[in-house]
DNA sequence: ATCTATACCTCGCAATCCTATGCATAGGAT
DNA sequence: ATCCTATGCATAGGATTGCGAGGTATAGAT
């Protein structure tokens, strides 16, 4: 169970903290939702790609028990918008909460 | 701006109160949440004769000021959909709220 | 030796929403 | 009188988002 839309910023959340790569990213945020948000691997790694794309992550080459692994970190850019995403959030959800009732 | 997957929740709660119409349940939800989420037309409209067609609503011919309007009423089953769509809803905001951060 | 978890990727499909467009009427402005 | 705006319903085309299914590959456990 997913909610559209708010994919992207979850991501840019996650790397917030750290770099990190695609698999770990679905991980934590399964892990910090308590399982409720289960992103698929169809679903991550094109929007990874799209963030790169748009200049918000970048990623590169990384090495994890003799494995190579694709590496993101926020960007510059990335920070303001992952701000103005958290913003949206919070109107959208406010709004809808107080139509459908709180609690 | 809008939350993708929350508009037939929406429609159903506006129907909760009274029978209503399609134009009339747009600006219901837009004035309910202060400009902020705004349904266009043609997005409403299909979405309701989706919800007619799954049972949840049902339609019936009606006039004011002279003038036919197809007026909408939730169903039983749509009351039970609403139910479970409040607590769903309720369960991935907390998760998104928990990451994002709240406040 | 095989199975599972890890790790990355792409393709086709469905759902959702937007814009644009069409039609029609009522009421106010010019 | 005419035009514009708001009301009211509807469909078509396109973009975006997410999912499922499939492919590839390695490491560790059984």
């Amino acid at each position: 169970m997913n909610f559209k839309g708010t994919l992207p910023t979850l991501i840019l959340e996650a790397l917030v903290h750290e770099p990190s790569h695609g698999y770990r990213i679905a991980q934590r945020i399964k892990e910090r939702s308590e399982g409720v948000l289960d992103f698929k691997e169809g679903t991550l790694y094109p929007a990874l790609h799209k963030l790169e794309n748009e200049g918000l992550v970048e990623s590169y080459e990384g090495m994890e028990k003799g494995r190579p692994r694709r590496y993101y970190r926020i960007t510059e850019s990335g920070h303001g918008t992952l701000s103005k995403d958290r913003a949206e959030w919070r109107e959208l959800s406010r709004a809808v909460t107080t139509i459908l009732g709180e609690a």
